[in-house]
DNA sequence: CGCCAGGTGCGAA
DNA sequence: TTCGCACCTGGC
């Protein structure tokens, strides 16, 4: 199936490090598993080429998952309007979308991403996946979707631990636990603004302010949190000279306001990824 | 071996 | 309130 597009970097948006299960194939494509189904998509100049185990539904599926619907020119001259300090690296950005994931499954991955490795982090959502998801065949092989918070409803401390996901195995049975128990409701996440739901979700163990700001960017569309990494703090430490977290969440929301979470996704994006691959 | 990875919780000051 | 440190695990 073709779908015409404009403004999108399919590759960048794919392997900079918001999303955990794909892979690259020969061919140039991305092979992507989401909630509810695995696509194949290819990107030629202004046509993407989608393949998916579940045609259904296609294009509104990954239009809504890649944000293409959003004017990300309109953003991106906003930004620059604020500030043209990073214009260099929003010119390199072009295409960039934000991911929209499901939020079950981008709370799991980011708790699980404290002090560790991209690699290991996508182990253990394999092996999560691999025992409690649904299996789907697409292309002659086998994948497996994440499940959701009822499938992991047994999953005892002990068990996340066989995940390897290592000291994270608590938090990871406290969340699941109180999702399944209704004394958090996620869709209500949606309806809430960004300082309350920052509160709600860091209100668990094993989430602080880094994995809240990416389960809101990523799986809300919430523009205005910052996830401060090393990267970006690494970057505003040698070119601007602004060091500790605090001053750099104060000089981004001063200067960005409700686009401060794309603008570092940006300086995150072009500071491990393009800098990198010269 | 030691150090680090897309941080966070915890106890001590 | 802030600060330093330990932390599963795997790769180098």
């Amino acid at each position: 199936m073709k779908l015409d597009i404009k403004n999108f970097d399919l590759k960048n948006t794919v392997t900079c490090g918001q999303i955990f299960r794909y892979e690259e194939e020969i061919d140039g494509s991305y092979t992507i598993i989401l909630s509810d189904r695995v696509i194949n998509i290819k990107q030629k100049n202004n046509i993407l080429y989608i393949d998916s185990n579940n045609m259904n539904n296609i294009k509104n599926v990954v239009i809504d998952y890649f944000d293409l619907d959003r004017d990300y020119e309109k953003i991106n001259n906003k930004i620059i309007s604020y500030s043209e300090e990073f214009i260099d690296i929003i010119n390199l950005s072009t295409g960039f979308k934000m991911i929209h994931q499901s939020p079950f499954e981008t709370i799991i991955e980011y708790i699980i991403s404290a002090n560790n490795s991209v690699p290991s982090i996508r182990n253990s959502l394999n092996l999560i996946a691999n025992k409690y998801g649904k299996k789907v065949e697409f292309k002659n092989k086998e994948y497996y979707l994440f499940p959701n918070s009822s499938d992991l409803k047994d999953v005892t401390v002990e068990e996340f631990r066989t995940f390897k996901v290592g000291f994270r195995d608590k938090y990871l049975y406290n969340i699941v636990q109180k999702i399944n128990n209704k004394e958090i409701d996620l869709n209500l996440i949606n309806s809430m603004n960004t300082t309350d739901s920052l509160e709600l979700l860091m209100n668990n163990t094993g989430i602080g302010p880094k994995v809240a700001s990416c389960i809101l960017l990523f799986a809300y569309q919430k523009f205005d949190v910052f996830p401060i990494d090393t990267w970006v703090k690494k970057y505003m430490l040698e070119n601007y000279n602004i060091k500790g977290e605090k001053n750099i969440r104060d000089y981004i929301l001063n200067t960005y306001h409700e686009y401060s979470g794309i603008v570092i996704q940006y300086i995150f994006n072009y500071n491990r990824n393009i800098i990198v691959k010269k």
